[in-house]
DNA sequence: GCGACAG
DNA sequence: ATCTTGTCGC
């Protein structure tokens, strides 16, 4: 799919801070979810101590979560880990596979936070304005925000709220696991992130899509390590 | 100064 | 993120 180049992403921390709060404005939070036929979900792996990154996306039809097509990509990692500036770290190589792609799907899930962030741009945004297609923060855990425990059955949802703003939910996506915390990426709301992320997880607690590029990013990892053929 | 901190 | 078997609870 074409993507569009924003900007440079060889930058020092304190330029993608700087970075991020000149592209928090652009990010569009309001658009309500238009009828989607496919799904992507994007996901990166990497062994701790190790330069190499191995980021992949797939993309599935809505309504059976049959696989259309999946790029994997291996690339040397260029910043490091640090909380609110994930997308340093990982958007460039997911961007990379985004690029490969034949398709153009209709909605992306990002496993990390949308507008859930200090500046109101993690991943899940930033990766939004490249790609210009609807994204959809889908983060295992807290970063930012307070909210109250959601029951514990499956759809039970309470927001999270940042300096007197809701900025996301956390969302029970299976009865009785650990909620999922949902934020808006770019070009959707929030009320359209959460029913994607409720309709794609259909058996586990984590959605069909990111379960898929969870475990083809592990694939690709393992593979290289030792060193067969990287599925494609 | 102390604790928290997506992946 | 990753290293890992069994085990507790529904």
């Amino acid at each position: 799919m074409r993507l569009r180049a924003l900007h440079d992403w060889t930058l020092t921390t304190a330029e993608a801070r700087d970075l991020q709060l000149k592209l928090a404005p652009k990010i569009n939070t309001k658009t309500p979810l238009k009828p989607w036929r496919t799904v992507a979900a994007a996901d990166v792996s990497y062994n701790k101590f190790d330069p190499w990154l191995y980021a992949a996306v797939v993309v599935m039809k809505a309504d059976t979560f049959e696989l259309i097509e999946r790029v994997g990509v291996v690339r040397e990692a260029t910043f490091p880990y640090v909380p609110g500036l994930l997308t340093f770290r990982e958007a460039p190589a997911v961007l990379e596979a985004f690029a490969q792609l034949k398709t153009t799907p209709d909605v992306i899930l990002c496993d990390g936070q949308g507008i859930a962030h200090p500046r109101r741009i993690g991943l899940a945004s930033h990766l939004g304005l490249w790609l210009n297609v609807p994204t959809i923060g889908c983060a295992k855990s807290r970063y930012i925000g307070e909210y109250d425990e959601p029951g514990p059955e499956r759809g039970a949802r309470s927001p999270l709220v940042d300096d007197g703003e809701v900025i996301g939910a956390v969302l029970r996506s299976r009865a009785k696991v650990q909620p999922l915390f949902v934020s808006a990426g770019h070009r959707i709301d929030l009320e359209g992130a959460i029913s994607v992320v409720l309709d794609c997880a259909v058996k586990y607690r984590i959605p069909v899509p990111a379960a898929a590029a969870h475990g083809f990013v592990n694939e690709l990892r393992r593979a290289a390590v030792e060193g067969k053929p990287l599925p494609v």
